[in-house]
DNA sequence: TCACTTCTTGAAAGCGATATCTCATGACGA
DNA sequence: TCGTCATGAGATATCGCTTTCAAGAAGTGA
């Protein structure tokens, strides 16, 4: 009842042209802004659309526009799971800020094991114009297929890019980790070791091929590599393992914040402290570093921006402008107090 | 002209219907599982989709059936803004969650500003079958009236649930205080102080009244109450004036975790020691609290499970099942190093 | 065997927009 | 004054699916 009184109340295109007194293309145009239509015909057709607020139904249109302006964004549960993940927020955030000023619609859906049936029908089906997948840290792109039956962007370099024709956004991992073993090096730092991040993800690769890289430059070289899975716990291990070496150490890179807080405690077990002892250095600048004690020196990955980005990217492949293929953004190196 | 290529790719109702030589109509009984289709009947037809791959096109079943099988999550964009709250990412989760097993769709939308023209043309629009708003810590509901026209759940109590009804989950935030000033009592503490949250907030009046309440259970009682704004900075500032009134104190119940890491350096700065001179406990368990140095003792909201609740609610008020108009959720005490 | 439910299935009418096509209308050059 | 054109506006055909409505098939009791 109630439901039948909403809908009544809706109005339509045929209300909106009886009210203007016009036929209902043309009110159709002077929705959809076409020049043809005269100025004196618009005003009264708009004045009809405000009187009646008046909203074009959307399923009507998609129907004959074959467009639904929906973006859907895919979410691993993996990811979803670990929201423990700040940056997945970040990025979703950005998303929809730049969608706000647009007419499409973001749809969040979380993906339960790699590309269900259900989320591919999904796709496929036409529900939505292009799909945006996000998987941080893991390089599974499952999805890369689905591209070529819809527009895709990725968020975060996919590992296997072959063909170099999937379109994403990331960030510069190897530059950002450079900057972040720069800072320890300038400060003085020389026996730096460096807790790695799984070697079957880009920035796991990156970071540490940075690391190296970096300490090269300088004439300098380091074995004092142990590999975390990201997470706060493994990076405790990966530190106790390092300072099992026997070796000295006087500076930490971390491949992330999460890892970096881990490392934090064990130095502390071992009566160590930062950035006395031992300078620490993350990446990614999530909360886990900035409410640390010390505050996390760290790398901040424009997380917002990317979403952003990608959002922006999908647009432009949907309404086929030109895209550039990827999009890598610049790192920002944040000093705190533990290097 | 992939354009043109994947819509003609996309198999149609007609199309089925030809295939498994029956009319439209049958093929659509059998797509929802109508009773009055003939086993043998249906079995072809089922056969047809499966061969076809076909998957219904969801703008023209609205556009006739008057259900968008969408529900929107409206975040207001300071909640978003503040996305170190993890609170918000985890009730996204939740209702995904639920909403992976049923037919609806989540669309995001971002709001900037209070209640934009924008989102409001959007939600009354028809663009969906229901709404869900979280606003964590705010009490603003200023989409308290949409709810005459589209079913709507809120994320927290709303600050002035006139005529009540409002449909919304809320965590029990008075008996979830009560505990964590119970463990404090109990852990021999007598002297307690509390940092609260804003009072035009329905956690930050019932939090602190849950603290007095407690406090006069034990025959106790304490003006030793300071107000934040639920971010670290003012629970370190709150912290400072609590120490400056050169009143003893030994345990701080702070309305939200990022209170209680602000009230930590507070401490620190005053040469004190956590929990050794001054407990603390705090609310929410969110990273901030769970990483901290000590970590913090602290009453965990189940917000996965309030984004869980808050679909399960508008699915049901959609679907016109009896719903309860409020619903509760307990907290839990996480106790860990820091009381 | 006939009249009459009970089932199945097909035909057809929309749902609310967009877009193509057609038809006036008025301007303009010859 | 007449034909040629732009141009603005209406008619109309879809889009893909749901849902009466009606009709044919089958079963039932008399």
């Amino acid at each position: 009842m109630a439901e039948k009184l909403r809908s009544g109340a809706m109005p339509t295109l045929e209300m909106v042209a009886a009210q203007a007194g016009v036929s209902r293309a043309t009110v159709s145009r002077v929705v959809n802004g076409s020049p043809k239509v005269s100025p004196d015909v618009a005003t009264v057709v708009q004045a009809a659309i405000d009187e009646l607020n008046y909203v074009p139904n959307r399923a009507a249109r998609s129907l004959v526009s074959r467009k639904t302006q929906a973006i859907a964004m895919v979410v691993p549960e993996s990811a979803a799971k670990v929201f423990d993940d700040p940056f997945f927020a970040a990025v979703v955030q950005g998303v929809a800020l730049y969608l706000e000023d647009t007419d499409y619609t973001l749809n969040m859906i979380i993906e339960s094991g790699a590309a269900s049936h259900k989320t591919r029908r999904y796709l496929l089906g036409g529900n939505v114009d292009g799909a945006l997948v996000v998987s941080h840290h893991t390089g599974d792109h499952s999805y890369s297929e689905l591209s070529r039956t819809l527009p895709v962007v990725f968020g975060g370099r996919p590992l296997s890019d072959v063909g170099g024709d999937n379109y994403y956004v990331d960030v510069d991992n190897f530059a950002g980790a450079c900057t972040a073993v720069e800072h320890l090096i300038a400060s003085g730092r020389t026996k730096l070791a460096t807790i790695a991040g799984p070697q079957d993800m880009p920035p796991g690769v990156d970071r540490l091929s940075a690391f190296h890289s970096t300490l090269g430059k300088h004439g300098l070289t380091s074995d004092l590599v142990e590999v975390g899975d990201f997470s706060p716990p493994s990076g405790a291990e990966a530190m106790r393992r390092l300072l099992a070496r026997g070796e000295p150490i006087d500076g930490i890179f971390a491949a992330n914040d999460q890892m970096a807080i881990g490392a934090y405690s064990a130095i502390r077990e071992a009566g160590l402290s930062v950035p006395d002892d031992i300078a620490v250095v993350g990446f990614d600048d999530d909360n886990y570093g900035s409410t640390a004690t010390p505050p996390l020196t760290t790398v901040r990955q424009p997380s917002v921006e990317m979403g952003r980005r990608m959002a922006e990217m999908i647009v432009g492949l949907i309404e086929n402008r030109p895209v550039d293929t990827v999009t890598t953004l610049d790192t920002e190196l944040v000093i705190r107090d533990s290097a």
